[in-house]
DNA sequence: CATGAATGAGGTTTCATTCAT
DNA sequence: TATGAATGAAACCTCATTCAT
């Protein structure tokens, strides 16, 4: 049932494009996920159909099928890219163990960590909400990905409970303590903007968490 | 719309039925929606439709819709039940604040609210992910009921900073954080489980929290 | 496909009943048809569903199938009676033929038969509404019902036209004016109640056609 | 209802199109309703499915929706156009009004409009028949327009009358006869045909009329 | 005989995707 | 390369009819 026509597959993340060229793909795909986020986070992935998508983008229908090759693939790339981190945001912070405190390497974590959530603007809900519209086969290299920022927090709280910095009974719980109530600030943005600015809930978060786990 | 049938507006939830019975209708509503959860919670709302649902609860599609208005309307008494606290539960709570410590009673609510969350079988996590396939009015309902158990969380804690027992930066924040925390149980069961069992993750985040909080 | 259970043909009019008793079919009927006719005649036939019915007539669904076989059945039992005049009806008119006018004869028609239409409720214009959705056989049937009253007119004309007192171009048109403007009295009773009585009306349609016709 | 989707509202008739070429949805709606009208007639609006109507047209389902908004956009559309006159029509003939004598303009009135009947092809019966399909809004509309023929005819009665050519003791209901009338050729055609030929109608009812209003 | 809950085929409508231009 | 009209499968929902009680 595969298409045999001129359709390729693009090497990078397996999503068929009409195009060969590398840079064009890029460039309109970086378009069409811009509005595309944009429309999905408001509205919904399934509340949204191909031409309302089209008429936001600025693209029309047939133009969009050159760059993507499905409904779905605009999805999975909107979630990956609110996934993913940059390739050396982790090994950066990691690289401060050495000569910073842990403390000071989580606390640096924690506002970067925050502050991305804050800028994606709601994909962290929404790839809370939107990931199970996935094939199965993406949903785990998502959930890999998101998996990957537990462990990087993982690693500073190993690190620190290592230099006797931290105590913690249960380190991979701790690390998922962070990560989730980073989620919840774009999770609960409606609420929890009424009750503080984001410097505030950074700061209330690191003292909650800090405080459980310092030695001091 | 226009012609407004025979179709009867059962005062309970304002949801459509053609029967008229009662009790008739709220033992099959309750089948309906055990069936329908399991389902739709494991294949998501839009993947299921009515004829792969009308297989799952073992009822003729007719049949469903003799009992409900629409699949939307499944959805709804679906995350309502998922949302809605028994009424007298946080009643019951709160009046133990007079006799005894705040302490005590917020570790009896998370302990309540996370084993809550861990019986309901994942609706946590799918509450947060299908909501915002009911139509507004549906949406405001939910989040007004959620909105309730932070509510109930806050008054502890409030009672508890008067009683100076607790001494906490922002209370409602605070609230928010052990109703996510625990909703976290649900939605992140998959890596959890692999970690600890509900008991110590109860213990485990009541320590977090008490220990950011107590004056002792 | 023929139902080989219980089910007797009722041999008056074909259609299937449960019951074999005469007497309470027909009476059972009678409700039925009474009140169908002002739902049907009021909603449409196919607007109106069975529920619907079943209520209006004060009925369960399942008694209603026991005096009737179809829905569709309904309704040709609505218009075969609104389309078929009493036995004598006809004859009676016919019948002062030898002894009075043509004109006299034709003026008691007008009378009889504009008057039988008023009271019938709607039914006229019900008939050119509904009776496609009848099969066939029986909208055959019912035409066939209807244009004798066309050839009952018609008999008084060439009466009339034998005797010198009528003198028609056309005798089978004519006969169909008359018809026609009677219905119109139902079809367009809405403009025409505001323009005159049906006292009024039937004077000047009679006075229409015979002014037209008549050779005095 | 909930979400309007890109769907737009062609300002014309307040029919929803998917496409925004007036001239390709005009065109497209021509082939829709001239094949609908033949299928309609024939079958009636709720014996035919969008399934034969698609294979009638020689269009996919997919395809009709594009040009219109539902299928009793479809119906509405039908009946408009046979209701509807050209909008000089009644100006023309009523320019004559100055010029010539009423009987004349009387006559050239009944001919005009008999013969624009004929020509309709039975939606004239269609109309009476399937009106009540439509929403409430649309058949106000549809009555509406059908009104201003009853009015036009009766501005050329009052006329004569004014005159001194006509001697009239109802004039609208005398214009209600004469479109009534008309309306019988499409109506009764089956066995009208059988009696005579358009022409005849034509003539046999022109003299029915003038015969009971002329003062000559 | 009376009931009304159950059935499932069939209705209308939507929408991701294709492909001729 | 860009377009958007065309497609038709599949979705949700209704309803005439049956049959166990």
């Amino acid at each position: 049932m595969e298409n045999s026509k001129v359709r390729r597959i693009s090497k990078k993340d397996g999503i068929r494009t009409y195009s060969n060229d590398k840079d064009l793909v890029d460039s309109k795909r970086k378009e069409i996920i811009n509005e595309s986020t944009k429309v999905f986070v408001k509205k919904g992935y399934h509340q949204t159909n191909m031409r309302e998508l089209s008429s936001a983008i600025g693209m029309s229908v047939g133009s969009i099928y050159h760059y993507v090759g499905s409904k779905q693939d605009i999805l999975y790339l909107i979630i990956n890219e609110a996934v993913i981190r940059p390739d050396d945001w982790i090994s950066n912070i990691l690289a401060n163990l050495e000569t910073s405190t842990s403390t000071m390497v989580l606390k640096e974590f924690i506002r970067s960590y925050y502050t991305s959530v804050d800028q994606a603007q709601n994909t962290a809900l929404f790839t809370y909400q939107e990931t199970k519209n996935l094939d199965r086969k993406s949903q785990k290299t998502i959930m890999d990905a998101a998996a990957e920022d537990v462990e990087a927090c993982a690693k500073i709280l190993r690190k620190g409970v290592e230099k006797g910095e931290f105590k913690i009974a249960n380190t991979l719980l701790m690390a998922h303590n962070v990560i989730v109530l980073g989620h919840m600030w774009s999770v609960r943005r409606w609420y929890l903007s009424r009750i503080c600015s984001l410097e505030d809930y950074i700061e209330e978060q690191t003292a909650l968490i800090i405080n459980r786990i310092s030695t001091k």
